[in-house]
DNA sequence: CTATGTAAACAAC
DNA sequence: GTTGTTTACATAG
């Protein structure tokens, strides 16, 4: 991350960029009439916000789009997007003449017509978003087909007419369907138009990260010293290579549309980011900010120093951000905070006591906050990047001489976070008091609350994680045990595989047995037509939880993926930014789940067909915990629904919580992977066929359905769960109200597993799982019941295999036992129950081992005494 | 973890 | 076959 030029930073230091390291980037950038239009020009329509602010248009009230002035919200009309579209247009279609004619002159072509040409068929660096916004945006009236969108693009952008696989149109029409963005309209039943989203409208053209390169398309590296392998840790020392690619792209990229007051917690000063990135990159290397006399002089820049990146500084006594350029560095420069041989970036704020920020021999990146003291910001011998934020006190963040990444927050005391001689990864938020976390050669952690100590070497944690032993050879996640199933999002080698053990799997069902968990769905839909207010309003009532710990405990219900058509997997969706400032001291910055009250409205793209809502987390806080701490800073994964406030979440929790209406618990691909130990446990995944026209799910599935509003809001203690739901004075969903009163439906242990029904190769492709095969994306669906008994007319080979089929209450069956005509035909069958469904049975109800003891001892005839014998050793043997 | 790219199943026409 | 929807999975950052 911290290594690659990015057109960002190369852009910025072109003064200082010679032509040796230059990249293929900035080739492009330099010598690509079209990419150096879309991308440079501050005139262009969809030049970047990074470029376009300046200290005006990026003022507080003109960042959020919705509070965008009259002026700067007609600039982004299509109208007008349509005049900014003809100068790229023109460009474009000189390159296509130029690409033509270069063509038929192959032989006498000049080098730089060659590689200008050969640039042209490069795959631009837009993504489809990008590219069918532009081609829908340069339309008259803002409409499109399909194939106008791939003729556009085509024509535009050779590289998909020459060279792109055929697939890539596919792709284009995945983007369309899964794009908020993009409107499908109505009324034409072959090749609809497609638009542009109101909120869509205003096109904001990313900056992109890096050449996208695919195997197929990679051309080898034109930099000249560049070996393939392995990236160096450190970065050279001839440019001022500051690792910003992404980070500081992102956040001026938030900057353009989130809420106005978002850059404030990111950054000290009320000034625009904007003029921030402005003033890291350019050579005025004169802090702002009054510093300290001695803190001032300890880092005043040498003269042989690349730069100083910025310095800032704020309600607090120091902050110190500096940027020392490799071997140049001048020793003693920054003498009293460490003298840096490498890169020190160091950008936030402090409003308390900071000692030390970034001391290094490589490079430390510190991003974030601290409102507390932090003795130790950033010690390495390499690289440290720490993101986020000490509201209290950290003594070390980072102290490495490996790899140190370190991201989250620490709401308390944090004695060492990351001392490493190799890579540690710290992610998460600890909310207590952490006295070490990862020394190690190899660690990633998660943190918990309340975490003491991690583990100190990888044998420890790997004792705490049996399963990820054998798989990778380091330790992927955890500092305390916690049962993880399924693919954990590391590298594909390092990724883990479906398989797991039964171990694994019997602790995970003893956790959603015995843990508290409520369920909740959503009990009104309502879908408005228009374009204009595309709203649904969503309620959810929710239940309390088995063994709730107290009265005043609530839930918020917290919903993984609510997508335009809340898809389980529509996680392409980041959203629209509507809380004050108050709220997003209390977001979190893990996890991409939005928040929301058990009543709140949403806003969605209607989808004609099918809704889905899955995922969704309950989260149990109590009264002095933040209301919404799912909620990531800034960002989400859903798009175009506007969040509501804390204060609106606080409020509908408070007044409108209650109604009990549970609904079936069925897991899905992350209800057991995250039963937690904060007792949250996402329940649940249904489809919901709205108007029960789809006929192409195989899956059970509960209608939603209005409840009446006749149940008074109502907590049902942990007592209480179990009663009918006439004791509790509440009515429930009928559908909801049957499955429940399934008792096979509700226990896990008497679901299979099944992989979810709908579109996907898999449905074709990947065969059924035991058990013992447990895939994140399979469900757990109640297992169908089979008629009951042992059947004389069938063949042994043939029997159903019913645990049933072996009385639990031998007393009360006792007839039908001792009428078996046929002792071979049902020792087959024993056999036959034994050799499948009975291990899984009984290692969940061993008291059966002794009802049948019970039962052989006391009712066999003679005869069957024989047998009996080796079928309690085959019992005993299957169970232990 | 997010954003993006790719392949493909499947439905409806 | 085309268009649209949805899923799985890969990968960079």
């Amino acid at each position: 991350m911290t290594c690659h030029p990015s057109p960002l930073v190369q852009g910025v230091f072109t003064n200082q960029a010679t032509s040796s390291t230059i990249s293929r980037t900035s080739l492009s950038m330099t010598e690509t009439p079209m990419l150096a239009n879309i991308v440079t020009s501050p005139d262009s329509g969809f030049s970047s916000p990074t470029w376009h602010c300046n200290a005006t248009d990026s003022t507080p009230n003109t960042v959020g789009h919705k509070s965008l002035p009259r002026r700067l919200n007609q600039d982004f009309t299509a109208v007008a997007a349509q005049i900014r579209l003809e100068n790229f247009l023109s460009t474009t279609k000189r390159n296509q003449d130029f690409l033509r004619s270069d063509s038929s002159t192959e032989s006498g072509a000049d080098p730089h017509q060659l590689s200008t040409r050969s640039a042209l068929l490069e795959r631009p660096m837009y993504s489809y978003m990008d590219l069918i916004k532009m081609a829908i945006l340069s339309s008259k009236d803002g409409e499109m087909t399909f194939q106008e969108i791939i003729s556009w693009i085509e024509t535009h952008f050779p590289f998909f007419k020459y060279k792109a696989k055929e697939s890539w149109k596919n792709s284009v029409r995945h983007n369309l369907s899964l794009h908020a963005d993009f409107m499908k309209i109505e009324g034409k039943k072959k090749g609809a138009k497609w638009k542009l989203a109101d909120y869509a409208r205003k096109y904001h053209m990313k900056l992109p990260k890096t050449q996208y390169v695919t195997k197929k398309t990679q051309v080898p590296n034109v930099s000249t010293n560049s070996k393939k392998g392995l990236k160096p840790i450190l970065p050279k020392a001839n440019f001022a290579l500051v690792p910003l690619t992404s980070i500081g792209h992102q956040i001026l990229q938030s900057s353009s549309h989130l809420s106005p007051s978002f850059g404030h917690n990111l950054l000290p000063s009320s000034r625009p980011i904007a003029s921030l990135g402005h003033q890291m990159f350019s050579s005025s290397i004169q802090p702002m900010s009054p510093f300290p006399q001695q803190i001032q002089s300890s880092i005043r820049p040498s003269a042989s120093v690349g730069s100083i990146a910025s310095l800032e500084s704020l309600t607090g006594s120091v902050v110190l951000v500096g940027s020392t350029v490799g071997q140049k560095s001048s020793p003693g420069s920054l003498a009293s905070h460490g003298s840096s041989s490498g890169v020190v970036t160091t950008f936030g704020s402090s409003s308390g006591v900071v000692t030390a920020l970034g001391s290094s021999s490589g490079v430390v990146t510190s991003l974030g906050s601290s409102s507390g003291v932090v003795t130790t910001f950033g010690s390495s011998s390499r690289v440290v990047t720490s993101l986020g934020s000490s509201s209290r006190v950290v003594t070390t963040f980072g102290s490495s001489s490996g790899v140190v990444t370190s991201l989250g927050s620490s709401s308390r005391v944090v004695t060492t976070f990351g001392s490493s001689s190799g890579v540690v990864t710290s992610l998460g938020s600890s909310s207590g008091v952490v006295t070490a976390l990862g020394s190690s050669d190899s660690i990633s952690l998660l943190t918990s609350p309340t975490v003491t100590k991690a583990p100190q070497s990888q044998e420890s944690v790997s004792a705490h994680r049996p399963n990820f032993k054998q798989q990778t050879g380091k330790v992927s996640s955890v500092s305390h045990p916690r049962i993880i199933l399924g693919k954990s999002r590391k590298s594909s080698r390092q990724r883990q595989k479906v398989t797991t053990s039964q171990t694994s799997f019997d602790n995970r069902k003893s956790l959603l047995n015995g843990s508290k968990y409520a369920a909740l769905e959503p009990i009104d839909i309502q879908i408005l037509d228009g374009d204009s207010k595309q709203e649904t309003k969503i309620v959810f009532h929710l239940k309390t939880a088995k063994n709730s710990l107290s009265e005043n405990q609530f839930f918020t219900s917290s919903v993984d993926v609510l997508s335009p058509t809340f898809s389980p997997h529509s996680e392409r969706y980041s959203v629209e930014n509507n809380l004050p400032n108050e709220g997003q001291k209390n977001m979190s910055n893990t996890g991409n789940r939005l928040t929301l009250a058990p009543a709140c409205n949403c806003r969605i793209k209607k989808s004609s067909k099918q809704m889905y809502y899955s995922e969704r987390r309950l989260c149990c806080n109590t009264e002095n915990e933040p209301k919404c701490k799912k909620l990531k800073l800034g960002e989400s994964s859903l798009k175009g629904l506007p969040l509501m406030s804390i204060e609106n979440i606080s409020n509908s929790i408070k007044d409108t919580h209650e109604i009990a209406t549970p609904v079936v618990l069925k897991e899905n691909r992350n209800s057991l992977n995250s039963a937690r130990n904060d007792g949250s446990l996402i329940v649940s995944s249904k489809q919901v066929d709205i108007e029960q026209k789809n006929t192409r799910s195989r899956r059970k599935q509960i209608l939603v359905q209005r409840i009446p509003d006749v149940s008074p809001p109502k907590i049902i203690s942990s007592s209480d769960y179990n009663k009918q739901e006439t004791d509790l004075n509440m009515i429930l969903n009928p559908s909801t109200s049957s499955v429940l009163s399934n008792e096979r439906i509700i226990n896990p242990e008497h679901c299979s597993i099944t992989p979810p029904a709908g579109g996907g190769r898999f449905m074709s492709s990947t065969p059924k799982h035991s058990p013992m095969e447990y895939r994140m994306t399979d469900f757990l669906d109640v297992t169908p019941d089979q008629p009951v008994s042992f059947n004389q007319s069938l063949s042994p080979q043939n029997q159903p295999i019913l645990l049933n089929d072996i009385p639990l209450n031998p007393q009360s069956q006792q007839n039908s036992f001792n009428d078996i005509p046929n002792d071979s035909a049902y020792n087959q069958h024993i056999s036959n129950v034994l050799d499948t469904s009975l291990p899984d049975a009984i290692s969940l109800d061993l008291s059966l081992l002794d009802s049948i003891e019970t039962y052989l001892n006391g009712n066999l005839n003679e005869s069957f005494q024989t047998s009996r014998f080796s079928l309690t050793q085959d019992l005993t043997k299957h169970c232990f």
